[in-house]
DNA sequence: ATAGGTGCAAAACCTTTGCATCCGT
DNA sequence: ACGGATGCAAAGGTTTTGCACCTAT
């Protein structure tokens, strides 16, 4: 597997040190599926490294994505979601719950005739699903 | 054309009062093309309408999307946009100059089969494209 | 040793809210 | 006249920044 050791390598690699604060971050990130907010990063940091600052957890979220080493995501709620894929996918978001399924193909059909109709090179794209999970739907209409 | 009347009769006919200052915000969005934040929209506000103030412009953007009179965008950069069109319709965002090119159709295949699979209820989405235009496409290996 | 990283506190930024007053119906 | 709407100011939440000190290399 190319787990955390790539991560710490490619970090290390470009310049950056392996600090203890990004450890525990990286790890934190790593070690669940969840996508967190810093605030919840800064959380759950606390027990390996009780005195990671919260700025220090937003300066290196951001460093970490804008080097793709991890993901950032906006489920449009006004805070920046960071999950340890990095690789290019979507999600689905219950918008009852907050439970986040992750699709494994990109249901965006960006072709070259889009392209070429409105003369724009396309980069890259943004893609969140919202609605309800099989168990919020069934609840829905009920209590 | 379904136009300004249509929305004033729609607000009016929901109980909410047709003031001069949600005239001027609807008018400042009708008269053009643009995504505006609310503090844009404030700006140009202030000709017709002075003493309006940056609150009630944020209360009516976001009563007038509620009521999808008008449309609430999200190009990512942590503040929201609105616009004239209400429809549900899609943008392709040029990283360099901001300028936004809207799109006709959905690039986006949701079918049901992604449904199934994950168990869940698409209610909504939401999708932008970035990238570069023309013209910044073109001077941007250049100079 | 040195450049980069961190902690702390303060500020920036967008947005919302409480409340007294005002205005469309 | 009534209830919703507005202006003002203050606060809320997220994220960034300045600076002195610290630390990985």
């Amino acid at each position: 597997m190319a787990g955390r050791n790539n991560l710490e390598e490619t970090l290390a690699g470009s310049g950056y040190k392996l600090t203890r604060q990004r450890k525990a971050i990286l790890a934190a990130l790593a070690t669940t599926g969840e996508h967190l907010t810093a605030e919840e990063v800064h959380q759950r940091v606390q027990m390996t490294c009780p005195e990671l600052n919260l700025a220090t957890v937003y300066r290196n979220l951001n460093l970490l994505a804008d080097l793709k080493l991890i993901g950032r995501v906006d489920f449009g709620d006004g805070r920046a979601r960071f999950e340890a894929r990095a690789e290019h996918h979507h999600h689905l978001f219950c918008l009852r719950c907050g439970r986040v399924i992750e699709l494994s193909s990109c249901p965006v059909q960006l072709d070259e005739s889009l392209a070429r109709k409105h003369r724009f090179l396309v980069t890259g794209h943004q893609f969140e699903a919202y609605g309800y999970c099989l168990d919020c739907e069934n609840c829905k209409g009920g209590s």
